[in-house]
DNA sequence: CAGGAATTCAAACGACGGTTTGAAAAGTGG
DNA sequence: CCACTTTTCAAACCGTCGTTTGAATTCCTG
């Protein structure tokens, strides 16, 4: 309602993304994103009912973008061939190697939940991956139309690996042993490259 | 030398991996370790000079065993068709998904690194990942024998990406909205049609 | 078995975490 | 402009963290 006191608000909203980006929920102190968006300390407390709410709150935005940002080309896919499909949504998969935007903070925050998903995580999960994970599935189901459900589900999952090991691991694999150098040429080739690989790799499933 | 100072130091190693394994670097506290060791917690400090000795010690352990248990399989491997290499290969991927063995602690323990690696990792995989990449390389060689460095090298990234994706988020997956089962049975046709659709995706890359 | 080194132990230390407090300041509606 | 609510602020609170300490105990060796 009031004006000024959404100011504060996004800007503790601002410094939280960014930091619990970058070093997730334990290892970000309620102090330090205090001093990173200049507000007091217990302003955290006043706004979000804690460093909890903070956190879900955060989740929740991220979540909600990524996925909008995602469903909104799924009418476009709709319309081309199935290969091109496909490449266009690796391709997506893929843009967060580019740079630091808003995207690839976003999915490093989800990262962050891989290994030990908050209860907050876990039902954002259950509730809104659906439909995202059916983008997926409609994907690779043009290449397996005889296939059973179990078999698509996979499938969808698989692809997002083929993806994802590359978006997760960025860094490492910028150093050696791999030096794996990441422009934007680099990342179209890749695209390219993992999309061919993946069509091949489905085709023959059904002419078989 | 000594004897019973060895008890202690491989009570610690136990809980220390499990707890570390659980719940990461930050989520393990000293006390909870020694408490599960039912040791002092002084000793950690005397025996591992501090909890960063303590967890690069555990690290280091499980990394060798995780690279040994690889490299010990490598030689069977060259004597099969690329094929059943392959496919023997992902099985071996796969295997953390059946229980909670050592193995598959130690791959929770990398995990935990994926995100934000520690130094220690860092150092570890920069040495000692090389040959464990290498033998991912070589696998896909055999279906791309003229290709360059670079795509041998991503193909290999690729591979391991496909198999990560189902152990790294196996307790995600277990649940809705992709009800995985686990069991043994599942895990073989999982390792089959992965394997099938990775021969697929790179064979026509050198018969194109 | 004595002597010294190695190991265990309970207790405390200092630092940092999230949260609470109560008063001051700013904003808002009559 | 005044009463009232909303928002900010500095300070302190309380718990947990990793580490240190110095004495007690155990172990090994000559």
């Amino acid at each position: 309602m009031t004006r000024p006191s959404e100011v504060t608000r996004d800007r503790i909203m601002r410094a939280a993304e960014r930091l619990f980006a970058e070093s997730g929920y334990d290892g970000t102190s309620i102090r330090a994103i205090v001093a990173k968006a200049k507000v007091n300390q217990a302003a955290i407390n006043y706004h979000f009912d804690g460093k909890d709410g903070l956190y879900r709150e955060v989740l929740r935005v991220a979540f909600r973008t990524l996925t909008e940002h995602q469903l909104a080309h799924a009418e476009e896919l709709k319309s081309m061939s199935r290969e091109e499909a496909l490449s266009q949504f690796v391709r997506r998969q893929l843009q967060p190697l580019l740079g630091r935007d808003e995207y690839s903070r976003h999915m490093r925050i989800f990262n962050w939940e891989t290994v030990q998903p908050t209860t907050v995580f876990r039902n954002l999960v259950a509730e809104e991956a659906a439909p995202f994970l059916g983008l997926a599935g409609d994907l690779v189901r043009r290449f397996m139309p005889d296939a059973d459900q179990r078999t698509v589900t996979v499938a969808a999952v698989w692809l997002l690996g083929q993806c994802s090991v590359f978006v997760r691991n960025r860094e490492q694999l910028a150093g050696p042993p791999v030096s794996l150098v990441l422009d934007e040429e680099a990342v179209e080739w890749l695209s390219a490259t993992i999309s061919h690989w993946v069509v091949s790799g489905l085709r023959p499933l059904h002419t078989n």
